[in-house]
Parts: structure tokens; C-alpha cells; sequence
DNA sequence: GGCTATATGGCACAATTTGTCTGTTATTGG
DNA sequence: CCAATAACAGACAAATTGTGCCATATAGCC
């Protein structure tokens, strides 16, 4: 499935938030919300996870980098599954990490989900806009995922 | 299992730790405690500290480097096992190594689990967050484990 | 306009964490 | 060698937190 479109959802006081009901089928076996590289949460299927995770997980950890990397990935990132009315608890350190208020937004962006708070992605939103071309330029050729590697684009 | 996570949890008075609930079900079989290369200690599930410290045993005790770090890594490491709620007993040459107080950080860092003082933690965490893009690109792609060391990513 | 489906608020139960207590073992001093 | 005290490990219990379930309201669609 790819994840597409922006949606306004509110935390409630015991901070869930729902995933848009369209999104629902791709985490019936669970979800993981990660620490983004940007000032975001990630929410990624198990799936997705498990390629993003299986070869962070595989360095030996006599190296100092490949620790530092394996605690920044793993460190920020929860598993958790949907309630019955499709809700997910974001945990405390993710909220305050991507500075979330009552009010965010979750974005469909491919792989994978992102929540932001509604103030900062109205930000980063304006700021896409505006460099558009700049950033379809600089498209990365390299650094790719495999080829075999097929993204499913229907469920 | 892949460990995941950060959790607030508290020492005490008789210096044991209870570790969080869902990690439990991977140390059925016991626990071993390590001094970590960094301020932390390194919780090993029985599978894993075979792993790592075959890795080290299985080095030739001609070359001093190698005796080193088998004298590094095997004279901190504690066996134990959980008690009924769940809690383990933290030697107190590890709680002085990773100057642990009352309060500590559980974090999963992927194959394993590193026990962190407060404030020890606050400070790696930053720093992690800060550098995270040069971490991640400085990822080693070699040196990992062999492949038929799958990664079990769910239970 | 009505109906279906989705979002959100509240409530209750269950599970987890943590503090305490007791029994046992080890150690030290008489 | 025995006794007393201190440390440790196990079990129990309580309180807080978290999770699941249900009900209601809202919005979208036919």
C-alpha cells in the first residue's frame, strides 16, 4: 500500500490518535511509531520496519558508530497495535519529540506515515511548496532501495 | 525479538529493577547482565550473550588485543534471572560503572537492552538526536553478524 | 434527509510497577 | 563452635498507570 494525503486528527487526554480509517488494513498486524529524522513521528508498518530495522540490528556492536546508530534507531522507536476503533497511543517522549499538541496532522508520504503538529507541518508544508522544483531537482539516483525490493501498490 | 524503546524505571533499595513487561517473555531463560562499552549496562538475553561472547572466545589467545577484550567483556558479565515480578538484582560493580541512582532509563537498542543512569541517558540522547544524519550515514555496511543470524523481528 | 462509517470522549478492568515484609543464608564476633 | 546481626532473595500486596471496550456525536455519502 502507499500512503498518500494529509488528515487532521486530535490527540485525546489519554494520547491517542486514530489512524485515518483508510490507512487501517495496512497495521492489522501491528504498528511502529519511530522518531523521525525530522521533527516528526514515523509510523511504519511491521513490515516496512522490518527492512528499515533487520540490518541495523545485524552490526556487531564492537563498533562505536554501529551502536550509536543501532540507539538512535531503536531507541525512538515503539511497536504497539490499533484498538478497536483503529486508535494508537503515541508515547510521551515521541510527543514531546515532535512537539505535539492537541491538534496534528497525519501525512500519507509513500512507505510510510508521518504525524506532525499542525503548526510545524504548516511550516515544513509552506517551505516544500516553495522549493518545489529545487527539491525535484536534487532527486537522489543513487541510494536507492533494491530493485527486487517491489513496492505494493495495491492491497 | 527486537528491543525497542525507552522506559522510565526505578531502583530499589535492595538494587533490583523491574524490567519492562513486554521484553519479559525473552529472558524465560535467564539474563545476563555486562559492562557496556559506554556509561550503561548491557542486558543479554541467554541466545544473544552466547552470540557476542562466542564471538570473543573463539579468538586466538596469542594476540593481546583479543585477550583484552575477553578479559574486558567476560569479567563484567553477571548471570541472573528474573523473580516473579519481573525484576532482576543489578550488581553493584555494574550500578557504579554506569553510575546508576535511584532512577534509570531502559532502552532497547535492538538485539539487546542497556540499562542507563537519568541523566547519563539525557545527555547520550541529545548528542544521538543532534548527530543523527552523520550517524546514520556513517552506518558500516560490513561487519555484520553472518546472515543465517536472522534478526527475529516479532514473537 | 437518512444512513453508514468514522472520530472522539469516557469508563472500568486488568496489568504493571514498586514498596514492604518475612524467611533464609552468610558472616562476624564472642 | 555458637549466636547474633546484617544482607539478600523471595513472596505478597497495594496503588498507579495503561489498555481495551463501549457509547455518543459528527461528518460524509448515497
Amino acid at each position: 500500500m502507499i500512503f498518500a494525503g494529509e488528515y487532521e486528527h486530535r490527540i485525546d487526554p489519554q494520547n491517542r490518535v486514530a489512524i485515518p480509517a483508510r490507512f487501517r488494513i495496512a497495521f492489522i498486524n501491528g504498528i511502529i511509531l519511530g522518531r523521525a529524522y525530522d521533527e516528526c513521528i514515523v509510523v511504519y508498518t511491521p513490515k516496512e520496519w522490518e527492512r528499515a530495522a533487520s540490518d541495523i540490528a545485524r552490526q556487531r556492536s564492537t563498533s562505536a558508530s554501529a551502536r550509536k546508530l543501532a540507539r538512535l534507531t531503536f531507541s525512538g522507536a515503539f511497536t504497539g497495535k490499533l484498538d478497536r476503533s483503529g486508535r494508537i497511543v503515541i508515547p510521551s517522549q515521541l510527543r514531546e519529540y515532535a512537539g505535539l499538541g492537541e491538534d496534528v496532522i497525519i501525512v500519507g508520504t509513500g512507505r510510510f506515515i508521518e504525524i506532525w503538529s499542525t503548526d510545524t507541518w504548516a511550516s515544513e508544508r509552506t517551505s516544500l511548496i516553495s522549493q518545489a522544483s529545487e527539491i525535484a531537482e536534487s532527486a537522489p539516483k543513487f541510494n536507492q532501495l533494491p530493485t527486487q525490493t517491489e513496492v505494493e501498490m495495491d492491497e
